[in-house]
DNA sequence: GCCGTGACAATACAGGTGCAATGCATGGGA
DNA sequence: TCCCATGCATTGCACCTGTATTGTCACGGC
């Protein structure tokens, strides 16, 4: 066998390729000759590594997810969980160039998944991984009265929408991380306000505010 | 001139099959013939309502935009403000078959809108109307310490991101309800809770928390 | 040496796409 | 009655799509 190249980064490469191309002009953008093009490579390379589009399009989501994936963690050592929870959460918003992309490549493939339920299938354990995540530190904080599962699962929506929002230049960046910074207060506890009383209201209001919690199904994530 | 028909009306029922068709099988799927099929006419008749596709996709948009806000305004007429704004966000929830066939039509023109400027701007246009309506009822609510703006946007924000995380199944319908609930009472002071510390709570909490713009917009504005 | 296999390239193909052009029936104004 | 604009159907076209097929070339084991 001659094998010389590096086939898994080959592929990186090409949906690398793909996710500037879905970014710029959409998924619907995304053909196999366009993404060749961008990657400038031939067909038939594409075709080479995936045997499919459509195998394509989900290693595609997988790299991205993975990046952000490593971009949470790798991004410091922040002492506490809410440190924690902030850093992960600010790596999610679209507040640089990277992230703005990402965002755009993740909303392209979430109204693309609602139609293919195998890519539905991988962003659900992303996410599902995310809460268990965030619920840990939520946890581990030792907030009373709050349910982690149901905290974690509200501060996702909430930043699904802040990046929802941004995306589409309604709202801007800072607002958007103050926004964050506001719950994320409201959820670990501001300074001391007043003591018992301020204690009572957060708790609540986690309760309340950041509302569902994601069954998680197993296999789905 | 021969005009026996209602060219809006025609125009609205071509909308429709778009939108079922946009909601089952992605926007993707939508093209001149299969949108003919799906109303059961043939694609000549398309082409001489649409000129063009982007036309037809326009329109299309604005029809779901439309019913959105038609549905929001005609629901019931509630006495107090804080029932009009629930009301109007609930309709934005999806939480029938009839809202979450819209949510997908507005998901999928949000991807779409990010390359196609020209729908981002009716999309905003729809989001800024809603905005200034739930700004205007909170004013009236008369819920001191809060910016109404800032409240009204941070609504938007979160039933966008429970919209989002509904939609993907990763959140069950009566949590996303309960969050809203949550969020409202926070925002509009649920009981009385030990005055004057209750008070202050909520305020600073709208503030932070209901930060961005709203995505939810079903019409796709 | 060969030869097989991996890494690509080029091409072919059936089908779908948006759109233009054309055909044709009809019914109201002249 | 003629006339022609309107409402719609049919057809055609150039282009693009995903995929299968085939070809070519370099390497590495035998």
């Amino acid at each position: 066998m001659a094998r010389r190249v590096d086939r898994h980064e080959r592929r990186e490469l090409l949906a690398d390729a793909l996710m500037r191309l879905a970014a710029a002009r959409g998924l619907e953008a995304v053909s196999l000759r366009h993404v060749a093009a961008e990657a400038g490579v031939s067909t038939g390379m594409v075709q080479h590594y995936f045997r499919t589009k459509d195998e394509m399009m989900t290693f595609a989501l997988g790299t991205v997810m993975d990046r952000v994936r490593r971009r949470s963690q790798g991004a410091s050592t922040p002492a506490t969980p809410r440190e924690l929870v902030r850093e992960l959460l600010l790596q999610v918003l679209p507040l640089d160039e990277t992230r703005r992309l990402e965002n755009h490549v993740v909303l392209a493939f979430l109204a693309y998944a609602a139609v293919k339920p195998s890519l539905a299938t991988g962003l659900r354990e992303a996410a599902a991984e995310m809460r268990a995540f965030l619920a840990h530190q939520v946890r581990t904080a030792g907030v009373d009265g709050v349910d982690p599962d149901r905290a974690a699962a509200g501060l996702l929506a909430l930043v699904d929408g802040l990046g929802l929002q941004v995306l589409s230049q309604r709202y801007a960046e800072d607002d958007a991380v103050a926004a964050l910074d506001a719950q994320l207060a409201l959820l670990f506890g501001r300074r001391q306000q007043s003591p018992g009383c301020g204690r009572a209201e957060p708790a609540q209001v986690r309760a309340g505010l950041t509302p569902p919690r994601a069954r998680r199904r197993p296999a789905g994530g």
